[in-house]
RNA sequence: UGGGCUGUCGCCAAGCGGUAAGGCACCAGACUUUGACUCUGGCAUUCGUAGGUUCAAAUCCUGCCAGCCCAGCCA
């Protein structure tokens, strides 16, 4: 494999979506040659994770079975879409697959949609109707009550391409009349019965600007568009099962396509402890209870590239939670560990300290200052060691003392031991305390002689603690994320909201060497405290530097409780 | 109630007639200069359910139950 390729591992693929797998492969032993998908979005809000699935996998596929992909944009109902959106998508798409697609829009195909319409009634398939939208629906019947044919029906193939002609050229308002396909109105699947594949509706367009005032609906353009890009295969969502005889219909009645594209449908991913209706994240993003469209704690694909996952994270995610038809909703968990997974081996190990106490080494010369080398990443040697300013003032956390602790606390407390990490033994002494009871500083003493590298083994200690130099510290803003919305049983609709879902640090210090990283592509590991990468939005020279909690590092260890 | 689809561990998911993979989560322990990582062990006598066929069924047949989708000139 390439460097920097991005397909689906085979493997992981292949383990999984086994009804997909069975199509391709029976089609390439058959009839086909060559595979080829596509994702093919609305241009009409932003991506989100699922759309990541979807993309992932026929992109996977493609590349697996050494087809092609495409991006098209889906774009056959001006009234909903914005140029705003596909220019986000195909900036989500890349930032997922990179460059390794093409790029098709389907109203680039709206006259020769318009042309095969002429097909259809030349075939006496398809007729002008001028049913009214309450007319349409009392005549489609319901569910268990078939429909009625519309009384415009039977009318003759020259009047139906003089009416629909008339349609294009402008002769008639708005809605007032529609090209329907002529099925069965008794159908008992309602998408067969005579379903309205043009409609009349003078808005413009952002790929064809004003130029049509017709627009043919998804059911009927969505197949000619995959057999114009020669897709064979063309995945889509459960919901549209109902629509594939629909599909077929359409490619079947024109009967002029080779090879024929075939639909098939999979389970979209839901995840928990996340929003991913529209509607919804649009709610919150106009309530202003989000930092946009891209807000980190979204699983927008905008949201989680600024909160900096990654897209190979995606990917392994993608992977292994597999294809099927059965609805499920993954959790958020699942996710989270193929993060922490991916970021692992590659962050760079920093010391951090979000909620910062003083410690004041007191046996430490007062003017002394030595510099540590400490490994960048703990399991990853290639990405070598830093030096890292020591000195007898230090932060620390907040939470790594205790002026009275439970036995099984491995952190400070008077008179216990514990390893600054990368530097010495230090043992708690005192701590100094203000009017209102706080604790404002910690005093230790260290030992020299347990220097980190220095084979020092006489004595054990329980606890390692993280560390800054006062006197070096950067003082930067960090943001522990949490779920926007929880799951619970008792949530009405599903979800309750987290009234939490961010805490600000704004007097975090980090080691000076933050100043040397390229803050816009490394991944920074705060040590014990999580995965942090700069946003992008809220760095600015008056904020200074803010991070974002990515995703923090699993824990068993139960705070104490406060008795 | 018409049609379509789905039901395998808390969550995903393999399995396709030969006697229940794997991952996540969780629990216990080892290790540990991140209470992280890693490692070890535990975690479905059972596959929505009831029958049937078979030497043998999660896999085949029948009935039933549950869930999801469809009555936009949305996609």
């Amino acid at each position: 494999m390439a460097d920097g390729e991005n397909n689906l591992s085979e493997s992981a693929l292949a383990e999984t979506g086994g009804f997909i797998h069975a199509f391709i492969q029976k089609d390439l032993e058959g009839r086909l040659q060559d595979i080829c998908t596509r994702f093919p979005p609305e241009p009409n809000g932003f991506l989100h994770i699922g759309h990541a699935k979807a993309i992932l996998l026929n992109y996977g596929l493609a590349k697996m079975y050494g087809g092609k992909f495409n991006l098209r944009f889906d774009d056959t109902n001006p009234a909903k879409e914005e140029m705003q959106y596909v220019n986000g998508i195909i900036e989500d798409v890349k930032w997922l697959i990179g460059n390794d697609f093409d790029l098709y829009y389907g109203s680039d195909y709206f006259e020769q949609t318009y042309e095969y319409a002429i097909d259809l009634i030349q075939k006496s398939k398809a007729y002008v109707c001028e049913l009214t939208p309450d007319e349409v629906k009392e005549y489609r019947g319901t569910l268990n009550e078939p429909g009625k044919n519309s009384p415009y029906r039977d009318r003759s193939v020259e009047e139906n391409l003089e009416l629909f002609k008339g349609m294009r050229e402008g002769k008639f308002p708005d809605g007032s009349k529609t090209l329907r396909a002529k099925i069965d109105m008794s159908s008992p699947n309602i998408n067969m019965r005579d379903p309205i594949i043009y409609r009349i509706a003078r808005l413009h367009h952002h790929n064809t600007g004003d130029k049509w005032c017709i627009y043919p609906t998804y059911d009927y353009a969505h197949p000619l568009q995959d057999a114009a890009e020669k897709i064979t295969h063309s995945l889509c969502s459960l919901e549209f099962e109902d629509h594939r005889p629909l599909y077929d219909w359409v490619i079947n009645t024109l009967d002029c396509f080779d090879p024929k594209p075939r639909q098939i449908e999979f389970a979209k991913l839901y995840l928990t402890n996340t929003v991913s209706g529209k509607r919804y994240i649009k709610k919150l993003v106009e309530d202003g209870e989000v930092d946009g469209w891209d807000d980190p704690r979204l699983i927008t694909i905008c949201g989680v590239r600024r909160r900096g996952y990654t897209p190979e994270a995606l990917k392994n995610f993608c992977e292994k939670i597999g294809i099927s038809k059965a609805n499920s909703r993954v959790d958020i968990s699942f996710l989270e560990h193929c993060v922490r997974d991916d970021l692992k081996p590659k962050s760079q190990m920093l010391m951090a300290i979000l909620n910062p106490v003083k410690l004041v080494i007191t046996n430490y010369p007062d003017d002394k200052e030595e510099f540590l080398t400490i490994e960048n990443n703990a399991e990853n040697e290639e990405m070598g060691t830093r030096e890292v300013p020591f000195s007898k003032e230090l932060y620390i956390e907040r939470s790594d003392f205790m002026e009275e602790a439970p036995k099984k606390y491995h952190r400070l407390t008077p008179g216990q031991e514990v390893r600054l990490k990368g530097a010495y033994f230090v043992t708690c002494t005192d701590f100094v305390k203000d009017d209102n009871g706080n604790i404002t500083e910690i005093h230790a003493t260290y030992d020299p002689a347990t220097k980190s590298g220095s084979g020092f083994d006489a004595r054990k200690v329980k606890g390692t603690i993280h560390w800054v130099s006062a006197k070096r510290a950067v003082k930067v803003t960090a943001n522990k994320l949490d779920y926007l919305v929880y799951d619970d049983e008792e949530a009405e609709f599903g979800i309750r909201k987290n009234p939490n879902s961010m805490e600000v640090f704004e007097n975090c210090y980090v080691e000076p060497h933050i100043n040397e990283l390229d803050l816009d592509t490394v991944r920074l590991q705060f040590l014990r405290n999580g995965y942090f990468f700069k946003d992008f939005k809220l760095s600015t020279r008056e904020n200074g530097l803010v991070f974002n909690e990515i995703v923090a590092l699993k824990s068993s260890y139960k705070p104490p409780d406060n008795k």
